[in-house]
DNA sequence: CAGTATCCATGGGGATACTG
DNA sequence: CAGTATCCCCATGGATACTG
């Protein structure tokens, strides 16, 4: 490979990244968490347009990625929490540059 | 708004960032202009799997965000150039931050 | 409350061929 | 070289109903 030409090959670290928190709500979804715990219905009030698929479906793949674990306390009526894992608190300081992007985007209008 | 209650709603800077930046390829192309200016052939060749459609179209979406501008200097043959604009460089720190996400992630592994 | 199950629509994305 | 034009697939995402 020459140093000219280098290639954005399917393993780099943005396709990476990509990967694990592309698509519609992931980001949205890890942001909410990251003030503290939050029960399903909480996180979906918070999220007032994402359906309770898509929620349900985003918190399994986030849970596969080990950026949030589930605390369930098998009670009734059920009570189940969400938290960011210490891997998931990385994604923080790269929500927070998402923040500023579009701060300084809007501010160069 | 109760201050505990915090929404994500259609208007907060994430969800600017995921419709500005969102997606398979944005990203990527953006990542390759980093360094300077390329034609669409080279970064066609830099980004071996977009086909000519996505690129055209991503192309087109990343100027009518002002990301990036191009250069068509009319010549036969052709010869267009991309280039990133001052809103487009402010994408580069967010990629920095993805690129550490995905190291610290794989670290922490 | 915390989900599943089901069905369905859209459009993101891809393959290929063609053109100035 | 730098794109368009077509045609097409399927994953993403949504609406609604149902359940332990």
């Amino acid at each position: 490979m020459e140093s000219n030409s280098i290639q954005v090959t399917a393993r780099c670290p943005i396709r990476t990244t990509l990967e694990m928190l592309g698509g519609k709500w992931k980001l949205l979804i890890l942001f909410q968490l990251s003030t503290g715990t939050l029960r399903f219905a909480e996180l979906k009030r918070r999220i007032p347009d994402i359906s309770e698929k898509m929620l349900a479906q985003e918190l399994h793949n986030l849970i596969n990625s080990d950026l949030i674990d589930k605390q369930d306390y098998h009670e009734v009526p059920p009570r189940v929490e969400y938290a960011l894992t210490s891997k998931g608190k990385l994604v923080l300081p790269l929500i927070e540059e998402m923040r500023n992007f579009a701060l300084n985007y809007e501010r160069f209008g």
